[in-house]
DNA sequence: TATGAATGAGTTTTCATTCAT
DNA sequence: GATGAATGAAAACTCATTCAT
């Protein structure tokens, strides 16, 4: 039988997680530049040296921060995109989604360190990498999407993959640095009204 | 007789000038985080405190070079898009200029200026004010090739320039952050591609 | 058996004390404004960051070091002018105290910190809250001594114990200015011969 | 005939005097640690350097402005002193010259040379050495006031000039620091009800 | 006389990281 | 595991002063 974990005593506080979820906070709600050691311990109410304790390194734990909310996202959009069987509702789906990831702060966390590390010889490398399975969860549904249109041989998956990635990383810049949103709304709305005037190219439905 | 170019115009504010590409060069080679003014005043030569004599402020310099290289990047980019007649050309002249800028270091400095002020309160809502002309000129150009075409109406023309600069900037970052062109290459090689399959539908030429 | 003593009163906040101690000297023997993080660092032999570790902004230690400096004092003074009986005691008792002060730094210290911080907007209304004491101190002397004399109803404690408060320091102040505590002493020592001239007006011993 | 100066033409300002007036006006509105060349400067609307030209250093012109303020004073108490016939009167003449002091600035600038140069060891001894008039001139006061009173021969004048000068300061200091006439004010009204009670003590009048 | 440009030394403060306990 | 203390290096910025013109 599952133990029922009481916080204080059993379990002294599953520690890494703990620092993970406040450089996340940290990084949602200060930034980049506001996302230093000391700051992550005194939001997450912990020492300092923890962060060193457990992750060696302040780029170490930003990058583990950055895995989790990665692998957290991607679950969520591997099992919508699936869902969706046509471009007009990938496209309705790629809104929710983007919707949900702005409440979320998943964006926010994503555009700090992405734009964060360009900065950083010893961060960027590693950000990058983690963009990748990006890419190719986009080139999959646009794979998926393009086999049997008339776009099949004339547009590279994998280019147009890494293009719609670039998009969504300056769409989130943009709107971020002038804190209006408006605008990637519109482009949303915009890319809808497409769905279904595109949906007959690419035969599907 | 009296010299007609007078002293102010001869020799044009010579070491605001040399600072401004201190800081450029710096922007160019070392990065945002890297772009200290001592690292500035160490790459240009000068003392530090040269900086604050003419600029008052970092973030005044940065703004400077920013605007420097913009106005720059601009009035090449009018003069050879407006000679670009339909939609192939456009493509075909966004990718030379494209190219010129990454030889340059005009798209690394503005990719690491528009991403590192995302942390800085003080400095994005600047960064951002000078992305706008950007969006206007690509949203002219765009009305400009809608007009009398199929899209004259569904699309609107400044949502479209706004997602183009955020594409541009966004395949700039991701180009930076793993020192790769050749993603970017692609992704213009295969708008080109696109290019005489749109024509007919923007019925110009 | 357990010791009593529990480690937090056996070393009373052992750097803290350090940190405090480096810039009485400091502010003692160099001066307000040589009393600069890096001179106390250098003086208590320790790391200049350990200061902002510790007190968070080098105001926040000079106030430390007046507080201590105050709290010191005050006990002393408190002490021996309650033991002296009159007019005339309480100047002998007075002058003694104040010889005392000038020899430990004591009233150099608080020279030097009410002199620089008129230039302060940050420091100057912490420090005047400081003196605040001193005058509700001798407030009560005064009233004291008046109460059943002949000037009790022509002269307000409080304005006279203001008066008194201002004349140490300036009497601080100007010993200071020319390192010459001769004329001080010769305050003293006037006074002095006034305690037996007055002591019957105020009806005491 | 003497001729009406224009200012722009004929003399093109007398320099040495707009500048200690700026430096006058920098003292009396922005303290002694605001008070740098560079803010003289900007007051006065004139070059930085220039008060390196003139005054060789921003010590001398301190000092330059604090010759000519005391000047101006001195003579305007010299002049109503000397009006003003037994103790009570020159109690008001006090209370009167105080007060103009306050509105026009002079005592402010005092108070911040005399409390800044506390802390600089090449400006304290120059300063001290111009508060020395000023404790003749109480001295000159003092002795003619004592003379053939109860009093001669117990008080010496200079002693007394010393504390009458040290009071002056430091209640300049106190109610400049915490921004607060009041308690200075009362002070004077205090000695001005002793006034008609000393006056017997001394015999004039 | 006057000035714009330039500088070296200084300021307070913040940072990631280490270490002894 | 966890922590309080400590540190060296760096940040942006200001200062009085000098100098060539």
């Amino acid at each position: 039988m599952q133990k029922v974990t009481s916080h204080k005593e059993e379990s002294p506080a599953p520690t890494k997680g703990r620092i993970v979820d406040a450089a996340f906070q940290t990084l949602k709600e200060e930034g980049f530049a506001g996302t230093s050691a000391r700051a992550i311990a005194r939001r997450g109410g912990f020492n300092q040296a923890l962060i060193f304790y457990h992750f060696g390194t302040l780029n170490d734990l930003l990058l583990a921060t950055l895995d989790k909310s990665s692998a957290d996202r991607m679950s969520r959009y591997r099992d919508s995109i699936g869902k969706a069987l046509n471009v007009d509702q990938k496209i309705q789906t790629a809104t929710r989604l983007y919707r949900e990831d702005l409440e979320s702060g998943h964006i926010t966390v994503i555009s700090e360190l992405v734009a964060g590390s360009l900065a950083r010889p010893d961060l960027g490398p590693e950000v990058v990498a983690r963009m990748e399975p990006w890419i190719e969860f986009a080139e999959g549904v646009i794979t998926d999407l393009l086999s049997g249109s008339m776009f099949e041989g004339t547009v590279k998956p994998r280019t147009l993959a890494f293009a719609v990635v670039a998009l969504y990383l300056g769409v989130d810049l943009l709107s971020h640095l002038d804190q209006d949103k408006s605008r990637a709304e519109e482009l949303f709305a915009m890319a809808g009204t497409f769905g279904p005037l595109l949906a007959p190219m690419f035969g599907k439905d």
